[in-house]
DNA sequence: TGTTAGCACTCTCAATCGAAGAGTGCTAAC
DNA sequence: GTTAGCACTCTTCGATTGAGAGTGCTAACA
């Protein structure tokens, strides 16, 4: 028997149960429900020396030891199993997506909504496009609202990108308005959203009169026109997280829950693994101070109109791995089905 | 001097300080802070009167005495000052709306944020139709987004209400689907959303070869038909929360902050008050047994363009409602001027 | 009649102490 | 290389105690 292998076994028993109960592990615990030919004494050496080598600390002389970071590193790259979804899991993140899709916005709030439902830790969906480069102008809609403003819509390959209310001189009807919303779409669509600004601004002279609503619909372009403005953000489960010991202090818990609020950070913490289809940020790596001891599990998916989804779950270090990263991966083939032409399955 | 005026002043102090320190208020504070011509013995008396009246509660024997609901009731109706706002709050409020209008759905973000930070609260902004009979389509849009899926836009008086993905059969050009969208807006325009789909039913005729386009899109106008179809809520400031003492215990908290993250019964708070253009529910008035040690102080807003805005604060009973209620009013002024009609002013 | 001082009483809160329990590290024996 | 045994450390929990805050009551006073 590897001797090796055996340390990295008793490791392996230790995150797994720290992952459950939250409590230092001591051998004794390991020697009788993990490894029972093996004394306490004799994982005490193993544990000894893991300490030494930087997978496990001890937070006083006398209590069990806690996994570090770097144990968790190692036991999602190697370690650990992935766990199945039960039946009745799986069919709770199904059930979403059963019925007829109704708004585009929906998608993400159920997502979010299932995954929390089903991990018991907090889920953010980030949808967004694909690079400014590659969006696409497809539409473009000037409805009148008021007397003396109108609604400008913007629709890209993925969707309505903006949606604005515009000044507009009292004298334009509704009928001028479409009239304006057909010319200025023959001519636009198609080309890219950083283009359509210099195209618009060419246009320019034939609407000398109009020259409010033009400079209105410019500036709602520039802005459309970067990352930022057409990132969609949902987070659910926010009140999971309190049921875990690491935020029985209430500070903890507000910093916390306070980054969660915060769109920037939040988008910032989903981000850090976007290169990655899947990908599994623990601890200080997730790049936030306020996310120290938390980890965040993420997976991008590309769906077929040009639209990026990312869905990251986020909860304490001793995070179920195995199980979360189950149920991402079978939100994504729900998603994937749902969402990029329903009837291919 | 009137007793019984005296009597109440008294209670005023104890919920002036209660509001502030979250601890049970003993005669001798009050003697000592609020009537300094008063001994303790005498306010004693008065409390002990206080009490038999319901109006305070005793934790015990040896504690100070504690506001009941009842007095909460009597100092919002009858006892408190507003509290106009710092000059730098009534800043902060405006600077959120001081840069130009962007995304419609921004403004209720904005909101949410501007109120929580200002009051400390946690603020939900609820934007709904005026009943639906009154929503009329202003405009329906099929816009093409993949080789056989296209984006149906309705469009009300009041923006863009539904944004839902619907199968079309690959024979469909671009050009094909603006003139449906053209032809279905110009007979559907100005009707009543419920009335839209008998309309809608009439003209299938003429589609015979799109059914399946058709019975989407009817499926689609009748969900928006319901007021729940258009209901946007967001909801900000959450965390806030946890900076009182009253959620210190950690169960409390989580079951407050798990109510604020289903939508239902954020929409059932804020609803409560929806006859009164302003509200104040204390604890059991709030309606949800989660919520019985919570105050609501909500707004309702009529914007110009047929949308109603609900802004609720939510915190512990022991709320600053002379300070919330001056923040909503102020919050309310800026929000009609920015939406109904930017340049009225 | 209303106000006040005084006092006994009650209850909480924080600190202290000690015993129990869990776990370690080391040594010596197998 | 493994294990039993043991001394040692550190936390946790319960009980005890004293201080402090606040009340209610009584009796005296204006």
């Amino acid at each position: 028997m590897d001797l090796v292998e055996r340390k990295f076994r008793i490791l392996q028993a230790i995150v797994d149960d720290y992952i459950v109960t939250a409590l230092p592990v001591g051998s004794r615990t390991i020697s009788r429900k993990y490894e029972q030919n093996l004394s306490s004494a004799t994982i005490r050496n193993e544990m000894s020396d893991l300490e030494e080598l930087g997978y496990l600390d001890s937070p006083h002389t006398s209590a069990g030891r806690v996994p570090s970071y770097k144990a968790y590193r190692l036991y999602v790259d190697r370690l650990m199993k992935r766990t199945p979804l039960g039946a009745e899991e799986a069919q709770a993140i199904s059930r979403f997506f059963d019925r007829r899709m109704r708004q585009m916005e929906d998608v993400a709030e159920r997502a979010a909504h299932a995954l929390s439902s089903v991990t018991h830790y907090t889920t953010a969906v980030m949808t967004r496009q694909t690079g400014e480069d590659d969006l696409k102008l497809r539409h473009l809609q000037l409805v009148k609202v008021t007397e003396n403003t109108a609604l400008l819509l913007l629709v890209t390959d993925a969707g309505v990108v903006k949606q604005t209310p515009m000044h507009v001189s009292p004298g334009m009807s509704t009928d001028d308005l479409y009239k304006v919303s057909r010319m200025l779409t023959e001519r636009l669509a198609g080309c890219r959203l950083g283009q359509v600004q210099s195209i618009l601004e060419g246009i320019g002279a034939e609407f000398r009169d109009q020259n409010e609503l033009l400079s209105g619909m410019l500036e709602t372009l520039r802005e459309s026109a970067t990352p930022e403005g057409h990132t969609d953000l949902v987070v659910g489960g926010t009140s999971n997280l309190l049921e875990y010991p690491e935020y029985s202090d209430v500070e903890k818990a507000r910093n916390l829950l306070s980054v969660l609020e915060t769109r920037e950070k939040v988008i910032r913490l989903l981000q850090g693994g976007a290169q990655m289809e899947f990908s599994v940020r623990i601890g200080p790596e997730t790049g936030l101070p306020e996310t120290k001891d938390c980890s965040v599990v993420s997976a991008t998916y590309r769906l077929g109109d040009g639209r990026v989804n990312t869905i990251g779950i986020i909860g304490p270090t001793r995070m179920q791995y195995g199980r979360v990263i189950s149920a991402l991966e079978y939100m994504g083939k729900a998603l994937m089905e749902t969402l990029s032409g329903q009837e291919q399955k």
